[in-house]
DNA sequence: CTAGAAACCACTTTTTCCCACTTGTGCACA
DNA sequence: TGTGCACAAGTGGGAAAAAGTGGTTTCTAG
């Protein structure tokens, strides 16, 4: 099963082209042919998600069943659902960003590819960085991390 | 089946048709040979919903089966069976909204197309981004929902 | 008779695909 | 250990095709 890991620095052009770095290129073509689904995340702290296709059919299948009459679904399904987008490297290993993702994340030019296992995150340059250095923990963590040792 | 994912930014003209897009177009022939139906939600945040007729048939059997004494459940029938309009695309891929639909979800020139699976929706763009932004997570998310992993 | 909707057609813009150039990296050989 | 060569990766632009837009005319219903 795929596996991301590390972070890369990447650039996207004028047109909202950007080259998936070869390594990655190499591992997303023997997960899922090259088919892969960009979406956005839920949480405060917005980049857009990564996934390979058959990855995120299990992903979207558990969020399209979802009840939905209470409001925080909703919100999930929409921006998780209605940001989604389906993609193909072109022929040099590039893909195309939609629009509405560039705003979610506030992708410019410089960006970062992050692994997170079974998925990618994939950042504002700027952001990440300011990220790293405001992170902080002063939220209770939860039974099933503190069980955890690194 | 349908599927429907992502977003699209799309103009409606002087004469309240728009464009769907040539992707959603292709999904939606084959869905349902391009017959439509839209019509209103009934949640606090106004859009119209736009389905496959096939789909609509299925909810619409629901909705109407609901025994009605409740006030909540009139409500339902009463916006979303009393909005509902079938609709085929015109010659160039364009539908017209009804003027009650656009009052309702109150929409002027630009909108956006949002992909939720088996239906999409339909937004006026100010408002979509209005509710994006708004940050109003903190109401309780049901078990369900708390047990995802993005 | 009038107003609004539907069909049609022509024009403009955007997107997509492809090709060529530049940059970077690794390996071999001096 | 340094230099250069060769191949792979990344970048940019341009042309063809597709999608979207706007207007005009015809039809239909009130």
């Amino acid at each position: 099963m795929s596996n991301f890991l590390g972070s890369h620095a990447i650039n996207m052009d004028a047109k909202g082209r950007l080259a998936i770095p070869a390594k990655v290129r190499e591992i997303l073509m023997q997960a899922c042919g090259g088919r892969i689904v960009l979406t956005a995340n839920a949480d405060e702290e917005r980049c857009v998600l990564v996934y390979p296709e058959p990855e995120w059919e299990i992903l979207r299948v558990k969020i399209e069943d979802l009840p939905n009459m209470k409001k925080p679904v909703r919100r999930l399904q929409r921006l998780v659902l209605g940001n989604a987008a389906p993609m193909e490297m072109d022929s040099a290993g590039r893909i195309l960003v939609p629009p509405t993702l560039r705003r979610h994340a506030n992708l410019e030019k410089k960006l970062m590819l992050v692994g997170q296992g079974k998925k990618l995150e994939l950042w504002s340059e700027e952001r990440w960085f300011e990220w790293l250095d405001e992170t902080s923990c002063d939220e209770d963590i939860p039974p099933e991390m503190e069980a955890l040792s690194l």
